[in-house]
RNA sequence: GGCGGAAUGGCCGAGUGGUCAAUGGCAACAGACUGUAAAUCUGUCGACGGGAGUCUACCAUGGUUCGAACCCAUGUUCCGCCA
């Protein structure tokens, strides 16, 4: 039970809106997906997430292994049951913690064989492992595992890590064609190859050659800059297939997200909202605002005016900077929330403006409103 | 009234003759954060100056010393204990 369809489609810049079917849920592209690491979308209740129209959450292979474990889960049904979120949920692989915990680990081609972050203990992740526990966990998108190589790369290091994707995507999709229920789950494959033309190429073929029903764009933005991002998507635009969803993994900022829907990207995922959030960093419709600054310390408007999230209806900033300054957990609660209200708007206000057929002026509209100079400059 | 102890930068608190504009912590202010080892991390934090540097500073005044936050004397205030 797993079908995508482009519905519309911009004429200048290739942007797409679509709908992905799940068996959670129907899910309208481009989307942005909270990510929800240990069962949790940090600092945010389920119900709230359903509020601001989170139409998927991310999990975590890796760190759910770890806690509660496989058979805390199993015991639950499955991580839908578990966490009570009964919409679509896709797990990351483990893929990515094999560079956010590199220091903690040794890479073969067989797998990672890797130390517990928590306590120390050893693991062996592979593609076999992550497919047996994305099964238990029960998501609705599983996501091969790949090696996810760090910024900058030698050309070496990259072709390496697109090898290894490639390996061991053979391997993941082998293990899950036998033993996960492809009625209840399917599985995305991940491009790699860091900034390097040929090996994004090269990873994309070989890729997409195995025939998966969702194709991922992992490895960028890892610390690369915004046009070597841009440039990348750029590339890989003209040879990911058209009938299948596209997923820009760990991005992110509003802006990436606007010029990735631009390049053709369907699906996003970032920390990016919560955890800014939670260290009161917000972001709206002008930029970006650290609200523990003491400029906003009596300003009695909204975070946005624009925005119609819970917070943005019902506190001043002056508020909320007290919230922040004071370290209350409800400032990291009402940020979270607006930030996430926020990213996913976007990806709402883009599917709108690419059916309706102004796409590109949607774009240049967002682009000369949100000012942000302090960010990671292209 | 007697005896003992203490006074350090916005606060708490180290330092007990030179390397002290003075360790730490807190507060304050600023910055970072992109498939989450993050309710985390980094920076600034006496004044002036772009900087070199200059000035003012460890309760007050006086003294010892080449040199004092640090030693001595007196005073002030605070805290104990005894009458």
């Amino acid at each position: 039970m797993f079908e995508f369809k482009v519905i519309a489609q911009c004429p200048v810049t290739g942007a797409r809106a679509g709908e992905l079917i799940t068996p959670h849920g129907i899910i309208h592209t481009p989307v942005f997906m909270p990510v929800g690491t240990l069962a949790s979308v940090k600092a945010i209740q389920p119900r709230e997430l359903e509020e601001i129209n989170a139409q998927i959450i991310l999990g975590n292979t890796y760190h759910l292994y770890l806690r509660p474990g496989s058979e805390v889960i199993a015991n639950s049904g499955g991580l839908h049951s578990f966490m009570n979120w009964n919409r679509p949920i896709l797990t990351d692989s483990g893929g990515f913690q094999v560079f956010s915990l590199a220091k903690l680990q040794k890479i073969t081609d067989e797998g990672v064989l890797c130390r517990s972050h928590i306590d120390g203990s050893q693991l062996t992740m592979s593609p076999e492992w992550s497919m047996r526990m994305q099964r238990v966990l029960g998501s609705d998108i599983a996501m091969c595992f790949d090696q996810c190589c760090e910024f900058p790369a030698t050309h070496e290091k990259a072709e390496e890590a697109v090898r290894r994707t490639t390996l061991w995507a053979e391997r993941s999709l082998k293990c899950f064609n036998s033993e996960n229920d492809s009625e209840r789950q399917t599985l995305f494959g991940i491009v790699q190859g860091s900034v390097y033309d040929d090996l994004r190429l090269r990873s994309a073929e070989e890729i997409t050659a195995m025939g998966f029903k969702g194709y991922a764009i992992g490895g960028l933005s890892v610390g690369e800059s915004h046009e070597a991002m841009y440039h990348s998507l750029d590339v890989l635009n003209g040879v990911m297939p058209e009938d299948k969803p596209r997923y820009l993994m760990g991005v992110g900022y509003p802006l990436n997200i606007i010029e990735g829907i631009a390049r053709g990207i369907d699906m996003f995922d970032c920390v990016m909202p919560t955890r800014n959030g939670r260290n009161a960093t917000v972001f709206v419709s002008t930029g970006r605002l650290n609200m523990r600054g003491k400029s906003h310390a009596n300003e009695l408007i909204p975070l946005d005016s624009d925005c119609d999230c819970y917070t943005c209806r019902n506190f001043t900033r002056s508020y909320l900077r007290h919230l922040a300054v004071c370290g209350e957990i409800l400032g990291s609660e009402l940020f979270s929330l607006h930030n996430l209200r926020f990213t996913i708007r976007i990806a709402e206000l883009a599917r709108q403006a690419i059916i309706a057929g102004n796409f590109p002026k949607f774009m240049e509209d967002f682009k000369e409103k949100f000012n942000d100079d302090n960010s990671i400059s292209s």
